[in-house]
DNA sequence: AACAAAATTGAACACTGTTCAATTATTTTT
DNA sequence: AAAAATAATTGAACAGTGTTCAATTTTGTT
């Protein structure tokens, strides 16, 4: 019992997963998801309590394909590098899946979401985290407080800059290429942070 | 004629600014806007084509009334200072206007809104045109290219940044208050710029 | 005053998320 | 094996969304 239930639960992410990819987030309603799946409207929501949190089920999927990513990096013994292979993996990855990572960054602007659920949470810190620890290599003269905020910002930068990357209104940006783009802001911040904290 | 067509305009632009202010942008419908300025749904798509270039003109609107804010900064001596004041008043106005400021920047994550339109192109054009004057000032050495580069990326971080400023997501970093995250990105990318350039 | 032109209207259409009584399938008990 | 109890599945129905357009009302002209 539990197990079909899984199984439904599986088969709707799976087939959403398809159709975010295929058509985009805006392809993604109950009732398209439910002819492409097979199951009726009602199914949807007695596995998922409402599309909210059909989306937030597939955000955590798609943290989990980028973490998987991210393992696979063979670590260097310089943190600069390490940090660049991050960010080339990050970019990479958003730039693949731009649809999958548009339903989840959607998911931080809309105003009702006060809180984001704790199990997804749980999922977005890894990434920072995993950046936190080539950059606490860097700055250890920074007091544990400063190195916080200042990886703070750098990730939230990043983050957000992410959204920027899928969308068509940054194609005037021919110059640089997008990968560029977020690696260039990586190393001047990281520049800026070693002379000014004089590192 | 036009004279009244123009009030109708004006008075649904204004009405809608009340509401998007004083209720958040998923207030902002045709039938709400139609019940709350008293014309009905069938006068506002006389008046615009749809809602999507409503919302445009409503966004001209806020991207004027933060030039505004802008212009009435005396200019100081110090690139660096004037830097820091346009990213001063730049924050504040977002952080003033959260709602509106939603309004405008979920336009550019829309996967269908391909090409924004040329007159609010235009507008947003201004803001990263003011830094770049006084970025100038900084880094005479670099090339014309090089220099548009670093400025387009420090403003889309910026840019992108604020739509984080006003989503309560962002409250976890309580360590650090929301201007000065931003002068933080700030000033350490025109340090790092500074000292990887060489100027 | 009668006519012509323009502006305004709101019911109607196709879509959205969501609910929940009725149906169907499964499990348990007799 | 049949009957009863339980659980899972369904899709019509509700309230909302953007958008259209024939019918109405208002305005301007002869």
């Amino acid at each position: 019992m539990t197990d079909k239930k899984d199984n439904i639960r599986s088969a709707l992410l799976a087939k959403g997963r398809e159709l975010v990819c295929a058509k985009g987030t805006a392809f993604l309603t109950a009732r398209k998801l439910s002819e492409a799946s097979g199951y009726s409207v009602g199914t949807i929501y007695n596995q998922f309590a409402n599309m909210d949190e059909f989306i937030f089920a597939q955000n955590i999927l798609t943290l989990e394909a980028l973490e998987e990513r991210f393992q696979k990096i063979l670590p260097d013994s310089s943190a600069y590098k390490n940090l660049n292979r991050y960010v080339d993996v990050f970019v990479g990855f958003v730039l693949e899946n731009p649809n999958l990572w548009m339903l989840l960054y959607n998911q931080h602007l809309k105003p009702e979401a006060k809180v984001l659920p704790f199990a997804y949470r749980r999922k977005l810190a890894l990434v920072p985290q995993r950046l936190e620890k080539e950059f606490a290599k860097i700055f250890r003269q920074l007091s544990r407080r400063e190195r916080k905020l200042s990886m703070q910002v750098l990730w939230l930068a990043l983050f957000s800059l992410s959204s920027f990357l899928i969308t068509p209104g940054l194609d005037n940006f021919s110059a640089l290429n997008k990968e560029n783009l977020c690696k260039l802001l990586l190393n001047t911040y990281l520049g800026g942070l070693a002379v000014l904290k004089r590192v």
